[in-house]
This record gives C-alpha cells, sequence and structure tokens, in this order.
RNA sequence: GGAGAUGUAGCUCAGUUGGUUAGAGCGCAACAUUGACAUUGUUGAGGUCGGUGGUUCGAAUCCACUCAUCUCCACCA
C-alpha cells in the first residue's frame, strides 16, 4: 500500500476533502419512506460578521450528532443559514458608514438598506467558508436566510394569521426604548449594569421622596403610599399644592400597595409614562399619563421652554440646582449602588416610555385542544411539562417554566429599519371614511384602500423582532407556509442544539411559534451546551481581549484537533474552558491516528483487498482487540445515543492510544502480525473516529483506495461473535507481566536497552505464559526467559508478584537483600490491608444478609486468594531472610 | 429578593442507577532516540473527593446543614 507521509498535516487535506464530501452529495438525505429521519435546524449565525467559538462549538457538536445519524443509516439532514439579526446588523452597518461621516438618516431608508444588504452579503460567503472550514455536513442546497423571500413569505403569513386571531394587537404600553437605536427592546433585550449614582430626598409638599431621577418628576401629580404605612395614613385621598420644579402645582395622595414602606421614605411620587410600575398604577388608578420624554431621549414640550428639547439624562443636575434653590432637596445620598438597564446591543441607558407599539398577546386561548383552547403561554409550558419536548440537561425545565409564567405580552415592533416590514398598510386618503380608520393587514401589498378605495396607502414603518421571524426557524426553512413534501417529511425536526444563553431569546420563542402555525412542536428535544470560557473561566469578550479565533486555531492545529477540544471533557449546559495547550493536545492526538494508520499500510500486502473473514483470527492478541473492539463499540453507541459525546469520544481516543497503539501494534510489529485483523480493526477505528474527527479518518480511508467515502459508510454495531472473554482475561495476564517487569527495570535503573534474563514461575497461567514467551521476551526486553509453573525463590534476584505469578529477575549487580525484603514487606502490608478490609465486611453479618448474593461470593472468594497470597509471600520473606543471614 | 450550577491530583476535567484499591489529559520527575509517531515511548511521584452531620452492611455518589466560586431571573420609585 502506498505510503504516507511522516506527520498529519492538516491544511493539506482539509478543503479538499471538504469539497468532496460536498461534491458526493452525502450532505442531502434521501427521503426514505417510512424511516424517521433525523433532522437538525442549525442555529443560525448573525449576518453580522465571523464565526466565534460558540458557533464553532455548536457546529462541533451538530456535526457529531448528524455524522452520527447519517452512518447509522438515518436519513440525516442538517438545514444551514443565517439570521439577520435586526438590531445586531443594523448597529454594525451604522458603525461602518460613520466612519465616512454618514449616519442612517442622511443616508435615508432605502440607500442604508441598500448598505446593510451589502455588507450581509460579503459576511454570509464569510459565514458559510467558516462553517465549511469546521467541517459541518450540513445540506447547503437547503440553506436559508431569515429574510430571503420564502422565510419573509412565512413572517407575514403568520403575522396575518394571528392579527386575525386576536393574537396580535396593536397598543399604547410602556417599552423599553433605546434612545440610541430609537427603537423598542424586548424585556429580554434588555440587561443591567450595576451603577453607583446619587439618590435624592426630595421635599414633596408635606412628604419627602426618595428618586434617583429627578428630571423624570417634573408632572409628578400623584403621591402613593402603602395603605399601612402609618406615617401617611393622615394623608390618604387628600389633595395639596406642593410647590415644584416650576412652580406650584395639584397634586393628590393615593394609598396603594405597590409602595414600599422599607424603600426610601416610603412616598414615591409618580412618573406614568416612563417607569414600569407607575405606569401600572397609573392603569389601575386611572390616571393622566404625560409624557415628558420623547423618543430621542429629550424632553418633551410640557416640561417648558427652559428644558424642551433638552436631553434628560443630562439635565438632571440643572433640574437638582433648581430644586436645591427652592429648598426642596432634603439630603443626597452619595453612594446609591442600583442596576442600571441598558440596551443589549449598544449598552446605552434604557429609557422607558410610552409608545404605540405591537404586541403577541401570549395569554389568549387560540390553540384547539380538544373543545378547549389554550393560550400560546400555556401550550408552550404544557409540551415541556407533559415530556413532548425534553430539554437536557433537565435542570433547564425549572427555568424554562419560570421564565414563561413571568412572560409579559411580547413586544414585537421595532423602530429600526432592517428586518421584516410589517405587513400593515394606513389609507392616508383625505376623504376618510369610517372603514379606512382600519389598517390593512395582509401578505400581499394592497394596491388600493379597501375601504375607500384609495391608492395613497402607506405601509407601517416599523419592522419586527428578529426573534419573531427566527422564532419560526425549523418550518419556515422547510417551505412553509407552502405544503412541502420536506415540509411534510422533515417536521418536527429531532434536536434543537444551541447555548444556554438563548433559551429564552430563541428557544422559547420557536416553541411559541411552531405549536401556534403547526399545531406541533418544533423540536423533539432541546441540547443546551455550556459556554466557552477562557483558561481562567473567564467570559471571552472582545474588549477584555481573551477571545480566542477558531479561525486562528484551526490554521494551527487543524480543524479536528479544534473540534475535540470543545467537545471533550465538556457536558451538556456546563461552561467549559478552552486555550491552546488543550488544542495542541489533541492535534498530536489526531497525528497519533494518522500514525497508527501509517503503520498499518506499510504493513499491508500490496496485492488483494483485505476483506476480513473470521478465519483471519490467530493470535490471542488479535482475539482480545476484537474483544476490545466491540465493548467500544458497545460502549459508544449507548453514549452516542444519550448525547454523552465527550464520553464517548474519551472511550475511542483511550482505546485509539493506550490500547491500539500502546499495546496491539507494538505486539503486531512481532510475530503477531496480522494484517487481516489489523485493518479490520483500524477500519473500524475510523469509522468510530469520524464523527468527532472527519476529516483525518476521511483522508486515511481515502488511502485505502476501497472507493468509498467514510461519511457513508456504515456505523459499526456490536457483534459478540468477535468477543473472546477468556482469551482477552489471558492476555491481559501477559501485559501485565511485560508492564511489571518494566517497572522493576525502571525502578532499579536498568537501562532500557540492556538485555536481562527473567524466571516466571505462572502457576496455573504457565501453560499461556509458555506460548506468549516471545511476546514477553521482545516487549520486556528479556534475553532468557525461564518459565515453570513453580519453584525455589531465585537468589540474588529482583522480584514481582503479579495476579498469582511470581516474576524474578536475576541482576546481581543491583541486588540488595535488604532492599528486597522491604519491597515484600510493603507488598504484604498492601495485600493484608486489603485482606483485612475485605474480611471486615465479609464477617459482618449485615453485609453478608444485605449484599447482592454475587457480591459476597465474590468478595470471599477473593479474601481467600489473598489469604494464600499472603501465606506465599510470607514464605518468600522468610527465605530471603535466611539468605541474608 | 428568587433560582440554579460548580467544588475530585499543581492545572483542566471524567466518574452513568451507592459496591473492593477514585480515573484521564496536561504539567512534573527519571530513563529512552535510526524502524508508525519526539505531535513519541517506558516508568514514576501526586488525591483524608470543600466542610460537618445523617441514611446505609457499604457514600465521591443519596439527604440535611454549612463554606467558597460562578451564573441566571426579578428589580424598588
Amino acid at each position: 500500500m502506498k505510503e504516507i507521509e511522516k506527520a498529519y498535516e492538516a491544511k493539506k487535506y482539509e478543503d479538499d476533502i471538504y469539497k468532496k464530501w460536498e461534491k458526493s452529495g452525502a450532505f442531502s438525505p434521501k427521503k426514505v419512506k417510512g424511516k424517521k429521519p433525523f433532522v437538525i435546524a442549525m442555529p443560525p449565525p448573525n449576518a453580522t460578521g465571523t464565526l466565534h467559538l460558540g458557533h464553532a462549538t455548536m457546529l462541533a457538536v451538530e456535526d457529531i450528532m448528524i455524522r452520527f445519524k447519517r452512518m447509522q443509516g438515518t436519513p440525516s439532514l442538517w438545514i444551514p443559514g443565517t439570521d439577520h439579526a435586526s438590531i445586531a446588523t443594523q448597529n454594525k452597518v451604522e458603525k461602518i458608514v460613520a466612519e465616512r461621516g454618514e449616519t442612517r438618516h442622511t443616508l435615508g431608508r432605502e440607500k442604508f438598506l441598500q448598505e446593510v444588504h451589502e455588507f450581509v452579503k460579503k459576511s454570509q460567503n464569510t459565514i458559510r467558508n467558516q462553517v465549511r472550514k469546521m467541517g459541518s455536513s450540513c445540506d447547503w442546497t437547503r440553506e436559508r436566510y431569515t429574510l430571503d423571500s420564502g422565510l419573509s413569505k412565512a413572517v407575514s403569513e403568520i403575522f396575518v394569521r394571528m392579527y386575525n386571531d386576536g393574537l396580535i394587537y396593536r397598543g399604547h404600553r410602556i417599552v423599553n426604548w433605546c434612545v440610541r437605536c430609537t427603537s423598542t427592546l424586548a424585556d429580554d433585550e434588555v440587561e443591567f449594569k450595576e451603577e453607583k449614582t446619587k439618590f435624592y430626598y426630595i421635599k414633596y409638599g408635606p412628604v419627602v421622596i426618595g428618586t434617583a431621577r429627578p428630571e423624570t418628576k417634573f408632572q409628578d401629580k400623584i403621591i402613593v403610599a402603602h395603605p399601612d404605612d402609618k406615617r401617611y395614613k393622615k394623608y390618604f385621598g387628600k389633595k395639596m399644592t406642593v410647590d415644584w420644579i416650576n412652580g406650584p402645582i395639584e397634586a393628590a395622595f393615593l394609598a396603594d400597595k405597590n409602595a414600599d414602606p422599607e424603600f426610601g421614605t416610603g412616598a414615591m411620587t409618580l412618573t406614568p409614562a416612563h417607569d414600569f410600575l407607575d405606569f401600572d398604577l397609573a392603569k389601575k388608578h386611572k390616571l393622566e399619563i404625560v409624557q415628558i420624554i420623547g423618543q430621542d431621549g429629550n424632553f418633551t414640550d410640557v416640561v417648558g421652554k427652559k428644558f424642551a428639547g433638552k436631553s434628560a439624562r443630562a439635565s438632571r443636575e440643572a433640574i437638582v440646582e433648581i430644586l436645591q434653590k427652592k429648598g426642596l432637596i432634603e439630603r443626597i445620598d452619595e453612594n446609591y449602588v442600583h442596576n442600571l438597564s441598558v440596551c443589549y446591543r449598544c449598552g446605552t441607558p434604557v429609557e422607558p416610555l410610552v409608545s404605540e407599539q405591537w404586541f403577541v398577546d401570549v395569554n389568549k386561548p387560540v390553540i384547539k385542544e380538544g373543545d378547549k383552547k389554550v393560550s400560546l403561554k400555556k401550550r408552550a409550558i404544557d409540551v415541556v411539562k407533559k415530556g413532548k419536548i425534553e430539554i437536557i440537561p433537565d435542570r433547564f425545565n425549572k427555568i424554562y417554566f419560570h421564565w414563561l409564567n413571568d412572560l409579559r405580552d411580547w413586544c414585537i415592533s421595532r423602530q429600526i429599519w432592517f428586518g421584516h416590514r410589517i405587513p400593515v398598510w394606513y389609507c392616508h386618503s383625505e376623504n376618510k371614511k369610517p372603514l379606512c380608520a382600519k389598517p390593512i393587514v395582509q401578505v400581499k401589498a394592497p394596491t388600493k384602500c379597501p375601504g375607500c378605495g384609495s391608492n395613497k396607502l402607506e405601509q407601517e414603518s416599523d419592522t419586527l423582532d428578529t426573534w419573531f421571524s427566527s422564532g419560526l426557524w425549523t418550518f419556515s426553512t422547510l417551505g412553509w407556509p407552502d405544503k412541502t413534501d420536506d415540509l411534510d417529511y422533515f417536521h418536527p425536526t429531532a434536536v434543537l442544539e444551541t447555548g444556554y444563553d438563548i433559551l429564552f431569546f430563541w428557544v422559547a420563542r420557536m416553541i411559541l411559534m411552531t405549536n401556534y402555525a403547526l399545531d406541533e412542536i418544533p423540536f423533539k428535544q432541546v441540547y443546551l451546551h455550556g459556554l466557552v470560557r477562557d483558561k481562567n473561566g473567564k467570559k471571552m469578550s472582545k474588549s477584555a481581549g481573551n477571545g480566542i479565533d477558531p479561525l486562528d486555531m484551526i490554521d494551527k492545529f487543524g480543524t479536528d484537533a479544534v473540534r475535540l477540544s470543545l467537545v471533550i471533557g465538556t457536558s451538556a449546559g456546563n461552561d467549559f474552558r478552552l486555550y491552546e495547550e488543550k488544542i495542541a493536545g489533541y492535534r498530536n492526538f489526531v497525528n497519533k491516528i494518522w500514525n497508527s494508520a501509517r503503520f498499518a499500510f506499510m504493513n499491508m500486502p500490496d496485492n488483494k483487498p483485505h476483506k476480513f473473514l473470521k478465519s483471519h483470527i490467530k493470535s490471542h492478541a488479535d482475539k482480545w482487540i476484537l474483544t476490545e473492539l466491540q465493548n467500544l463499540i458497545k460502549e459508544v453507541n449507548v453514549d452516542m445515543e444519550n448525547y454523552h459525546f465527550s464520553e464517548a469520544g474519551t472511550k475511542i481516543y483511550n482505546f485509539t492510544w493506550g490500547i491500539y497503539c500502546d499495546w496491539y501494534l507494538e505486539m503486531s510489529k512481532g510475530e503477531h502480525m496480522n494484517p487481516a485483523v489489523l485493518l479490520f480493526v483500524l477500519k473500524n477505528l475510523l469509522k468510530l473516529l469520524h464523527p468527532f474527527v472527519p476529516f483525518v479518518t476521511e483522508s486515511l480511508w481515502n488511502h485505502l483506495e476501497t472507493g468509498t467515502m467514510l461519511i457513508s459508510e456504515e456505523w459499526p454495531v456490536y457483534d459478540k461473535t468477535l468477543v473472546f472473554t477468556k482469551e482477552a482475561k489471558e492476555l491481559k495476564d501477559i501485559m501485565e507481566i511485560i508492564t511489571s517487569i518494566r517497572s522493576i527495570r525502571a525502578e532499579k535503573g536498568v537501562e532500557p536497552a540492556r538485555k536481562i534474563n527473567a524466571t516466571i514461575y505462572g502457576g496455573a497461567k504457565t501453560k499461556l505464559i509458555i506460548t506468549k514467551e516471545s511476546i514477553i521476551k521482545r516487549m520486556a526486553r528479556i534475553e532468557n526467559l525461564t518459565i515453570a509453573p513453580k519453584g525455589e525463590k531465585l537468589a540474588k534476584a529482583l522480584w514481582k508478584y503479579v495476579n498469582g505469578i511470581n516474576i524474578y529477575l536475576p541482576v546481581e549487580d543491583l541486588f540488595d537483600i535488604s532492599q528486597e525484603v522491604i519491597r515484600m514487606q510493603k507488598k504484604y502490608e498492601e495485600i493484608n490491608k486489603k485482606a483485612e478490609s475485605i474480611g471486615s465486611r465479609i464477617n459482618n453479618p449485615n453485609f453478608v444478609q444485605r449484599a447482592p448474593k454475587e457480591l459476597v461470593e465474590k468478595e470471599m472468594k477473593q479474601h481467600q486468594e489473598l489469604l494464600a497470597e499472603m501465606d506465599s509471600l510470607q514464605k518468600q520473606i522468610k527465605e530471603l531472610q535466611n539468605l541474608h543471614n
């Protein structure tokens, strides 16, 4: 067989192999009737730039799942794609145009969006290449983009359906507003940053109120305290005139349980338009809601000439000064620590304000369930509660339920330009008839108003929350709303694999939306991987400069090594640390795989194909390695089915390096060379390794010239006819003899090159040892080996005892009786301790009564053996001591 | 304020439903170098499994409490 290079150079092979896979069509599954497919909808990376380690982890794990299932013969589909990521992408492009002094407003909607689309095109290409670099075996013929025409159609379609079902409504409500993005943010798009600030105690008529934001208080006319608060009881229901920022105002005092007597002074004034709690209270008590801060973060006209149009936040000090001059500031706490809410995309402080937005009603019962109807929220909870969707690890169930229970109506409109424009049109006709007040909600753009026939129509300028479209991902990618074969065959998908950080953002939304649209779950399982951290356990981020670029690592160590480093040593839901040394370690392993194959190739007679037949099995070593291989296959299959990839990978790693290379290949170097078995094991090993390290395994498979591709090969199945328990156990005894001899040699400083003699008293295992004489001699570097069932203790010989076998190495120049006695005594103590531990157990009637029978028998037998060993040892020690005297 | 995770060798982590003597990789120490591989081999040192108490014949594993680290959710004017 053709010889291969000494070291595996990933770069030389990876791109070619990927192209071959793609060309072969292996990524596109065939639909087989009656056979359940395995489908993963790839979480679409944002179309904003480059892949990070989170993506790399996701791609590695999903590719392992897909390759495993594909090799098992399951039609396996992995749908790739990208997400337009409205706010994130728009912000990025805004930054780019800012470099040449433009803003989106100077460019205008159309031109700006043109810029965004061009940017997206570029980064999509980058992402496509990077996904390929990771070796992802996804079906590129089905690649989708959340903003492409098919998915946009799905978005409009579902919007219209939900609107018609009364699930989507438009309303004035208080929302999180980012003054930089000039858009609303959903509740979970708000982040909290701890901040130390001033806390002001301000006289408000007869009472004192506390606030961190005095600038929002211009129009506060209602003061509230807890109904049980004795300090304020006398004021409840009273009206009063108080001196305030712009002069005296009429104020009223209310009692409400929502006021916390413990906080501040226990009394607060209401700012209904700019505080969530105040807004709710204002609604409850039917109070006037006056907007004093506009969408640009500046004051509206209602605050008076002096401040109108000025930034609210920046005016704080000036307003405090006015209050101070009026003598209304009682005191200022300089060290108030609280959580400032900021925009998750740009970090700008969120300005709560009231505006007209579109919402999804999560409580309205619309999904049919028997004779009843249930809400989106209830259904989303039920499908997990009833086990229709399994979340791995299951501790996230609780988090999921908690989030859903507290879920308020979902604000889906965004005042940004990039995204799906809401499919709603308003009639701007002069001759307003009653019908024209009603918005036109439909998938296709209307040409004229159905009410008055006017063609003066204008589409809603708002776009949809990016998660609204990605919430449809599992089925919109398969062609919905059209009834396609793909949708029919591949939906629901099997597993949704993603980081736990987007459980709410995305996973929960998908469950909501899919249950509504299809009355079906989007996936049966949710596998949440952990987040990648740096060597010190810190989150990787650009600002901290501790990030690792997966592509740099691929360049340096190869994709296979990077994949292993992201999968082995990690478990679902738990964060893990990544650093170069780790990846380098797996690069070494990949090279080890390469070289083990290289050895096999070099020993392969090059004429005939090496079909494996049972008649080829010859030696103990063959039977042992086949047994180990079958055990591996069995265990790995269980692990893979249960998504225990780390364990499966570790087991394959240990087999490859510690069993196949360190022992079987070493034994093969002698007369045990058996190309048929060697090749059989190698082939199976390559298959098992393939999902983890697809490139190196495929390129080695290529060298086998089987004419097939490993990606499409059959996954190994446990074959008990290839298990030889007895022979495997016997060979392990031989291995222990070899290890023992090596151990004494190393301990005594016998140079590896020096050949020495040995005598083995093998007891019941003598026959076996004789047949393995040559292996022992070669691997333990023994010149003359004497084997007998039993015999005299050799004088001046180093000794070792293992599993009923006595080994003597007569190395006179290195022999020291007193040291040998000590060694034997140590061994005696060791065995004695063990015997005592077992003895105490088997002499305990409770143990004998209650422990499983097999265990008790086993322990008793072992105890006997230990006692016999101790006897023999004691004899030997005496002999040695006699020799000494 | 609420919830969760983690704590095992110097470091990073395994340890599946409780079962003899707790494992691996890296690192460390010693030795080895033409033959698959120095991206290597052989051998070795290193752990009272965070602590306390309990359940059990038996606990790293189950329970309670406790300490430490981290994360998520909520958010108070």
